[in-house]
DNA sequence: TCCAATTTAATTTTATACAATTTTATTGTA
DNA sequence: TACAATAAAATTGTATAAAATTAAATTGGA
């Protein structure tokens, strides 16, 4: 393709990502009021329903965010009671994410939301599965080419 | 899928492309402080490149972003002297965006861009242009599920 | 042991995003 | 012409994001 070609912005795979994204998180908002969650909120739960007691950088590194994105996120989620932050004892540079037995809990009521989104994402569970891996992928080359330690 | 796997981050499609832009946009980041731009700003004069003199009405619907987030911007692009912001004298609700001479110049500096981004992302051009095509349908099927007019 | 280098969070600054509201202009209609 | 309904931007408030800096704790030598 010609430079010409590239520039616009139909041809522009980021610019797909990018308004994906967007269009994506606007399904969740009204699934997610229910719940008092923003999706950020929603995603930092998912991982912590995952694994439990992580510190900020854990969290960080499988959400793909910093501390100045999560310190005041988990401070909020800590204000409605659904974490809490802890200093490790044995290292106090680390600060602990737990949840609650309310952030527990709030799992159940967000069990639903996945099957309701790729519902109305319009894909079959196999074309999600594929569009999901081939994502996964290409974030995998993004990390090794950027972070080759 | 039970409904406690589709809460685990690895299976979410929606997470992937979350994930995705956010580590997209790093790449962009440097490329783009050279012309003194965002990921932002760059993505709204790529469409200004294509069709100049629109309204910021028309310009959000291309960007899939509203006024909220469009006047400041559109506002910082102006004290920069790359575009001009002029009341369409025929309705004067509209505020047309048009390009300066500098907003058209900089265009020769963007153009090497997109190829020195694709390149980073570690995919060839075809199975860029299915990922492309394959993100474009979905923005499609999601707006036709919530915009049936 | 002492202290420089490193690590981890937190803070600060700038820039998105978007919902909700307000302001201004236009249009349709009695 | 009035004036209600509609439309387009702008504004306000809240919540991300990330770069850059700061603060506190730990670690690894000399």
């Amino acid at each position: 393709m010609k430079q010409d070609e590239l520039l616009k912005l139909d041809n522009q795979l980021c610019f797909a990502v990018y308004a994906c994204t967007r269009e994506i998180t606007k399904l969740y908002t009204p699934l997610l009021k229910e719940l008092g969650l923003t999706y950020t909120q929603y995603v930092t739960l998912l991982a912590l329903w995952e694994k439990d007691r992580v510190s900020v950088k854990e969290l960080g590194q499988r959400l793909y965010l910093d501390s100045g994105t999560l310190t005041p996120l988990l401070k909020k989620l800590e204000s409605q009671g659904l974490v809490a932050r802890t200093r490790d004892s044995r290292d106090e540079r680390n600060v602990l994410i737990s949840l609650t037995d309310e952030g527990r809990k709030l799992k159940e009521k967000a069990c639903g939301i996945p099957m309701a989104i790729v519902r109305q994402l319009g894909l079959s569970a196999e074309e999600a599965e594929k569009l999901r891996d081939d994502l996964a992928d290409l974030l995998n080359k993004i990390q090794l080419r950027h972070q080759p330690t």
